[in-house]
DNA sequence: GCCATCTAGGACAGATCGTGTCCTAGATAC
DNA sequence: GTATCTAGGACACGATCTGTCCTAGATGGC
C-alpha cells in the first residue's frame, strides 16, 4: 500500500493523515497499515511529538493513539469530499464573510485551489453554481475566483490584466502591479501600481472583470502611505462603505424565546412586557441583510430605527406583497 | 530556524508548507531558508514528485519552483488566520450547507476542531457567535459543536450521552452507541443504537442538546437495513423532509437581468415581453429561503406556485408590512 | 489478584539513506 | 554571448533508520 518498502518521510505523511480520522488507533494497526515494526511506529509518534503535534497514548490494553490539539497546528490531510466541501465553504462565503475573517479566508481559498486536483475543481464549479448567492440588492456581487486571481497575483508578486468599469465611464483595460487585497465591511478593493498611469489606485474589485495574471514578474513597491489597509481607509472613507448604525427593534414575543434565535454576541433583547421585548445593538451589515434577518426570527416586530432599516423593511415587504397572484 | 540540523522529514513539511504559497521560489532561497544545500533541495522536491504533488519548475534565469495541483491533494499547511477563516466558515454553513457536501463539511470540520490550537478555539468561537445564522423560521438550529462532537463519537466508535426533546414528550437522557450522521435536505439525523431501549433508533439533531463522548468504546453492529442513509430515508420519509417542488415565477424585469442575479444551475428565465420574464425549476430548498431569495433579487415578481411559496411570501411579507411604525 | 494487552523506551548491529561537493547539460532572459 | 537558473549523475563519508530483544508501567476483564 505505501509507495516505497521504506520511506520515512512519506510514511510520516500516512502516519498524520491516519491519526487526523477522529479515532484511537492501536500501535498495531498503525504498523500493520504502514507496514513496519511496531518499535518504529512508536519511534514515528515521538518524531511527530518532536515536531510539535501532539499524540496523545491512552495507556493500558485497547489503548491507542490519537492526534489532539496543540500548539502548532499540523499539516491537514483532507480527503476529496472533505476538500471540496471547504472549497465550497469558503466561495460561499468569499462575498460576505464573517466579519474579521475576509482576508485570510480568500487566502485560505487561493492555497486550496492553487493545489486542487483538476477533477475535484469541476466538482466545486458546479456545487457553488447550484447556490443561490445571498447578495442584497446593490449588486456588490463578486465572483470568487475573481478574489483568487488577484490574491494570487498579488502574492507572486505578477503583474495583472483586467477590465474596469469605473464610476461613470465606459470599460477600460488596465494593467497593474497588484499589491494588496483589503476588504472593508462587505467590500473589497484591491490596491496596486497602475502601469500605464504610472501611479497607486485602489479599485473596487466587483467592477474587475476577467482579472489574469500575465506572468511577468515585478518588484514589489512601497505601498504609499505606508499600510495598505489604512491607504484604502482614506480613499474610500467618503464612500461610508460598512458604517455601523444603531439597530432598534421591539418584538412581539418574549424576550427569552427571541434570545433563542440570536446570538448572545449580537445583542440581548430586554424584557418589557411579558410577551414582548427591545433589542437594541450597533450593526455594520448591509440593511436589506438586517431586515431579512429580523423577518426570519419568525416573529411579529417593530422597527424603531434606524429610519433606513424602516424603510428597506417597507420595502421588501411591499415587494413579498404584491408578488401573490393579484386580486386574491 | 530549522529545529534540527538535519531532520529530513520536518524538512520536508516546511518545504511543502513554503511551496504553498502562491509564489515563485528560487532553489536557492529554499535551499537558505532550509538550512541545507541547492542540491538537497532539489532531492527533496524529486521526493515530493515522488509523493504525488507535482512541483513545476520554470526554466531559465529567474525560474523557480511553485506547486501546482496534481492528482493528490498535498497536506495543506495553513497559518493561524487561515485555520481560523475555515473554520469560522464550515461552522456557518453546519447548519444549511450546500447540497451534497453537508456530511463532507462536518467532517472537515471535525477533523480540524480536533487539532487546532486552544488558543484559535477562542477566535472561532468569539467570531461565529458574532454572525447571526441566517435560520428559516421552523426552529431547527443546530450548534455547531453538537454536529462535530456527535461526528467525532461516531467515527470513534465511542458511546454518546445527550438530552432529547423527543416529539411532544418531555425531555430525556439517553445513552446510545452512535453509527452515523446524515443530512437530509436542511435536516439532520442521527442513527443509533439506544442502549437502555435495546433498540436502533433515528434522533433529529436538532432536538439534541448536551451530547458528549461518554469515552467507552463499543463495536459496531450492523446498520438494520444495511445503509444508514437508506434507513433514515425510510424513518423519516413521511415527513416530506427536504420534498422537491416545482417553482413557477414572474419578474417583471427583463430576463437577462434576472439572468445576471440568479445562477444558470439553478434555472435559466424565459422572457415572455421585453420587460417581463418567467423562471421555472425545481428545488428543495426550504420555501421561505426561497422567498427570501426572490426578493432580493431586487425586482417585482408573481408566484404562480406552488401555493405552499405563495403562501410563505405572504406571511413574511405581511410580517414585514406590519413592522413599519404604526399609521405611517 | 492475576493475566493479557497495550504504551514507553533503552541497547545493539547492520544496512540503508541522506548529505555536500564536484561535475555536465539544457533553458531562458538580458 | 553570458549570467542564472533547473536537472541530474557520480562519489564518499557519516548519520540515520530499522528490526529484534529487552524491561517497566498502566489498564481492563476474568
Amino acid at each position: 500500500m505505501t509507495p516505497s518498502p521504506t520511506d520515512t518521510p512519506a510514511r510520516l505523511l500516512s502516519l498524520l493523515s491516519l491519526l487526523q480520522t477522529p479515532r484511537e488507533w492501536p500501535g498495531g494497526e498503525l504498523a500493520d497499515r504502514l507496514g513496519v515494526s511496531r518499535r518504529t511506529v512508536r519511534r514515528d509518534i515521538d518524531r511527530l511529538r518532536d515536531l510539535g503535534y501532539p499524540v496523545q497514548a491512552t495507556l493500558g490494553a485497547d489503548g491507542g493513539y490519537r492526534l489532539v490539539a496543540g500548539k502548532a497546528l499540523p499539516p491537514l490531510v483532507l480527503d476529496d469530499e472533505e476538500a471540496v466541501a471547504i472549497a465550497v465553504g469558503l466561495r460561499a462565503g468569499a462575498g460576505h464573510a464573517v466579519e474579521g475573517v475576509e482576508e485570510a479566508s480568500v487566502r485560505a481559498l487561493t492555497k486550496l485551489e492553487q493545489v486542487l486536483p483538476s477533477r475535484l475543481r469541476h466538482r466545486v464549479a458546479t456545487l457553488q453554481a447550484a447556490t443561490i448567492p445571498l447578495t442584497s440588492g446593490d449588486g456588490a456581487m463578486i465572483a470568487p475566483e475573481t478574489l483568487t486571481v488577484i490574491a494570487s497575483a498579488a502574492a507572486g508578486s505578477e503583474r495583472l490584466r483586467f477590465s474596469y468599469r469605473a464610476r461613470d465611464t465606459a470599460e477600460s483595460r488596465r494593467l497593474v502591479e497588484p499589491h494588496r487585497l483589503v476588504s472593508t465591511g462587505r467590500r473589497w478593493y484591491l490596491v496596486a501600481y497602475d502601469i500605464d498611469r504610472d501611479a497607486w489606485r485602489t479599485f473596487r474589485v466587483d467592477r474587475v472583470s476577467d482579472p489574469f495574471a500575465t506572468g511577468a514578474r515585478f518588484a514589489p513597491r512601497e505601498v504609499p502611505e505606508g499600510d495598505a489597509a489604512e491607504y484604502v481607509r482614506r480613499s474610500v472613507s467618503s464612500w461610508g462603505a460598512g458604517a455601523a448604525y444603531e439597530l432598534d427593534v421591539e418584538f412581539e414575543a418574549p424576550a427569552e424565546a427571541v434570545a433563542e434565535r440570536i446570538p448572545a454576541a449580537v445583542g440581548v433583547p430586554e424584557p418589557l412586557t411579558e410577551d414582548r421585548c427591545r433589542l437594541r445593538t450597533t450593526s455594520t451589515d448591509p440593511i436589506q441583510w438586517t431586515a431579512v434577518r429580523l423577518a426570519m426570527t419568525g416573529y411579529d416586530f417593530t422597527v424603531r430605527g434606524p429610519e433606513e432599516l424602516t424603510t428597506a423593511v417597507r420595502e421588501l415587504g411591499a415587494r413579498l406583497t404584491n408578488s401573490s397572484p393579484a386580486g386574491d
